[in-house]
RNA sequence: GGUCCCAUCGUCUAGCGGUUAGGACAUCGGAUUCUCAUUCCGGUAACACGGGUUCGAUUCCCGUUGGGACUGCCA
């Protein structure tokens, strides 16, 4: 502790006075009237303008916890980084957080959500620390932190401002005036008395019991540079007045939770509940070894990479939710619960360790959620996809509805033996392009036998029931001297041009009588 | 370099001192009177290593190795 700042001081440092008092902040602010129990959780991205897996990882932790505690799920924007504010970045955010099913609370008392809006808060709370001797201003320029790092750095010893480097730690009044009156801004640093021999001790819901040193770094509280608060100020802040119970965030914060703790401790404050998630990795192409996934090389880390592929939603939302809940895939293939938000999420489970993302998985996950779909809401999927994200052809595919709905609806209507080839929309559009004529390649390389072609066509009948069908076909294979199965070959490769295609009775059902004889000719 | 976290089949994991180490995905076989898909049946496949503690370690402790995160007036 040092000497605290007078009242003008204070103002002068901060560019402005106060404008609440702490206890004006603690009755704004109140603790909330929740059920026992009830969790208060926060998703708080910064607004770059993408958004990752680990975002939607984070936030599904966030809002499960506070849906299954009847709690609070809010969202805060973390715009302080104004070097590196990007535009519309907020409503990718907010996109993600609808396109998942995610709803957020964001009650107006606890407002604004925007950090950049916050200013009155954080500043009302440095200065009660600059008045206490918590906190000092600091006048150190980029240069001179730029060689306190080197020297330290060459000899080896930790960086950053701390002890003998924090060189205005305690310096007077006058001088502080002094360099006021050179016109300076200084940034607000936390007058550190932590001692790195000293051990502090916490529990995080996912590791369990952990120790950290102390921190002894005078860290930045406030910028100068536009005098918004740093991250670690504005999450002791916000998370106190907004009441976050549970603070759920990536690991790399997990080396940061000394400093955390020390401040919420200086200020009498209740600690939230902490969450250290893993990363999501995946294999480096290059090196072979497990990385975190990167937005720079992995494509798939983009969550808009999803919906610009057509993956349902849902079906990523059981695939991270088993790895963030183990259990709940087995639960559900048991019959316990019917999807991941009936599914409860213990804390103490979600993994601690890294998780390889894996596609494969995935695309288990969506064929087995498709399969679930009535018709009705797989062609509205469809649909939808291909107005918003589909080429030219998709949108063709999906003009008319009742088509397309028959197109979809082979081979659906046993529930337990539903096919599952339909992994994403586009990709559901692709399986089946044969349907549609302009998508339709015929296939000119295989060796089709025409004889039985045209025995095919000499008998076929359009309004011809199943058995009839099959019977016809059997007719043709023993006239011409070969298998039935080689007559539906034949006749699925004319089709389709494909040799693996569905139930070939339903394909000439839906591609109707016309087609057919088209089709047919188009080989003879 | 310093600080911290993590370690069961290829992958995600169950296990909480005594189990034939279980499940799911993937993979490989077999069955299902048209291919594929589905469905069903079956198989291969794991406790990183070394010390302890214990009658007994996958499980508890220590070390080694391996992987990861942090070390910014970014969050």
């Amino acid at each position: 502790m040092r000497n605290g700042l007078s009242k003008d001081l204070i103002a002068r440092v901060l560019g402005g006075a106060p404008k609440y008092t702490l206890d004006e902040l603690e009755t704004k602010f109140p603790a909330r009237n929740l059920p026992e129990g009830a969790m208060v959780t926060r998703f708080a991205p910064s607004p770059t303008g993408y958004m990752h897996l680990g975002n939607l990882y984070s936030f599904l932790i966030d809002y499960k916890l506070a849906q299954q505690s009847n709690g609070i799920f809010l969202l805060r924007i973390e715009d302080t980084d104004t070097k590196r504010e990007i535009k519309e970045a907020v409503n990718v955010v907010i996109k993600a957080l609808s396109d998942f099913g995610i709803k957020y609370n964001n009650d107006e008392q606890y407002g604004p959500y925007y950090q950049s809006q916050r200013k009155d808060i954080y500043h009302s709370v440095a200065a009660y620390l600059l008045e206490k001797g918590l906190a000092y201003p600091c006048f150190l320029t980029q240069e001179e932190m730029d060689d306190i790092r080197e020297k330290q750095g060459l000899a080896g010893i930790a960086t950053g401002i701390y002890g003998e480097f924090a060189r205005d730690r305690d310096m007077s009044e006058e001088d502080i005036i002094k360099h006021l009156d050179n016109g300076e801004t200084p940034t607000i640093r936390l007058y550190s008395m932590g001692d790195p021999n000293k051990r502090i001790y916490f529990k995080d819901f996912v590791r369990g019991s952990i120790s950290l040193p102390e921190n002894n770094e005078d860290i930045v509280l406030i910028k100068s540079t536009d005098r918004l608060p740093t991250y670690h100020f504005a999450h002791l802040c916000d998370d106190h007045f907004m009441r976050i119970t549970h603070v759920v965030r990536g690991e790399e914060y997990f080396g940061t939770v000394a400093l955390h703790i020390q401040m919420f401790r200086m200020m009498g404050w209740q600690l939230p509940n902490y969450i250290h998630t893993a990363t999501l990795d995946k294999i480096d192409e290059e090196t072979g070894k497990q990385r975190k996934m990167s937005k720079r090389k992995d494509p798939e880390n983009n969550i808009a990479f999803f919906l610009q592929e057509g993956w349902p939603t849902e079906s990523v939302v059981e695939y991270l939710g088993n790895i963030l809940a183990p259990g709940y895939e087995e639960a559900k293939l048991k019959g316990q619960v019917r999807c991941f938000w009936d599914y409860e999420l213990k804390p103490k489970k979600i993994p601690g360790s890294g998780s390889l993302f894996d596609m494969k998985k995935l695309e288990w996950w969506a064929k087995e959620y498709i399969a679930t779909l009535p018709v009705s809401e797989l062609v509205k999927n469809v649909v939808d996809w291909a107005n918003e994200y589909g080429n030219e052809d998709n949108k063709k595919q999906v003009a008319d509805v009742p088509y397309l709905t028959s197109v979809l609806s082979i081979e659906r209507d046993n529930p337990k033996r539903i096919r599952k080839d339909f992994i994403t929309w586009q990709q559901t559009l692709s399986e089946v392009s044969y349907f549609w004529d302009f998508l339709f390649n015929a296939n000119k390389e295989y060796e089709y036998n025409k004889d039985v072609l045209r025995e095919f066509l000499a008998t076929y009948n359009a309004n011809d029931d199943k058995d009839s069908w099959w019977n016809k076909i059997v007719a043709v294979a023993e006239k011409c001297g070969v298998k039935p199965g080689e007559v539906a070959m034949n006749l699925r490769v004319a089709m389709t041009g494909r040799t693996n295609t569905p139930d070939l009775y339903s394909v000439m059902q839906v591609l109707g009588g016309e087609r057919v004889k088209e089709r047919v000719n188009m080989i003879l």
